[in-house]
DNA sequence: CTTTTTAGTTAAGCGGGCTTAACTTTATGC
DNA sequence: GCATAAAGTTAAGCCCGCTTAACTAAAAAG
């Protein structure tokens, strides 16, 4: 039997281990590349829900326009994003990685990833397939709740 | 038999669907109690390693010796920490979180982990105890990179 | 006991993110 | 067509984090 502190408890300790080597990786990979964390979350932002326009960039950081839009020209200037004008729609843009944005967003996803694969190597072969199973458990759940939310 | 590749690819799905809620409900939870996330940060911080000197925060965020001095004091104008002087050193100051700073942090982690107690509901009764074992190993395994590396 | 090193503080100055406010341009409602 | 709303931009100004540089005070080294 399980009880259900037990996996709140089994949770919250992966969390917080996780947590930690995450966000400081993430962090120490922004600083390299010379951007900032705003910066870089709409970097990161735009590989994981696509091109979207000024708004949405306001929107989703909750953030004034005025400020998205500053935050965006940097971006430009550093070549890591383009802003297209929108053809059904001329007063909006449509703002995507360019080629120099989407490697840098992929060296960054790498480094993360390479805590994950020492991870994996500690494993032992009995253990492997009852944790693949247990993360896309999780992975489904949580997808889930993201829909309903 | 399980592939090394369906491991790693589990597990970084399940990364990126976990740390993008994290990460968000980090931030915005900084955001509401009004303090900038390098200052949570250190509040965070002393939760998780306890007290420290000056010179260790400048260390663990890689920042100057002024810089920590900085955002420290901000942090003491506000309540969250104190900074006592270390009997057996009287240069080196001891830093530690007040109660209305253990406080903040506590308020912060339940919110964080009431996420996580949803995620545990969608789970089906077979699921949990196979999930509690996964994470066990995996929160294991992470232990021991720390550890060595 | 003097010199040097170590821990931390303070001040000046830079750049960044953010906001408000004023503005341009394009779409919409009537 | 004209007024109004919507999408972005630009500029001024604020606060913040950070760095360098100059400083104080205490410990360690000689």
């Amino acid at each position: 039997m399980t009880s259900p502190l037990q996996l709140k408890q089994s949770l919250r300790e992966w969390m917080d281990v996780f947590m930690h080597r995450s966000m400081r990786g993430w962090m120490t990979f922004a600083k390299t590349t010379g951007l900032s964390m705003p910066q870089f979350s709409i970097l990161m932002q735009l590989h994981h829900r696509g091109p979207c326009g000024m708004s949405e960039i306001s929107e989703r950081f909750d953030i004034t326009a005025a400020a998205a839009s500053q935050l965006t020209e940097k971006l430009v200037q550093g070549g890591y994003i383009e802003r297209a004008e929108d053809p059904s729609d001329r007063r909006a843009k449509s703002i995507q990685l360019t080629p120099k944005g989407k490697e840098l967003v992929d060296v960054g996803m790498t480094e993360r990833y390479r805590w994950m694969d020492e991870l994996v190597s500690k494993l032992s072969t009995e253990d492997k397939p009852k944790v693949v199973e247990a993360l896309k458990v999780l992975t489904e759940a949580a997808r889930q709740l993201d829909e309903t939310a």
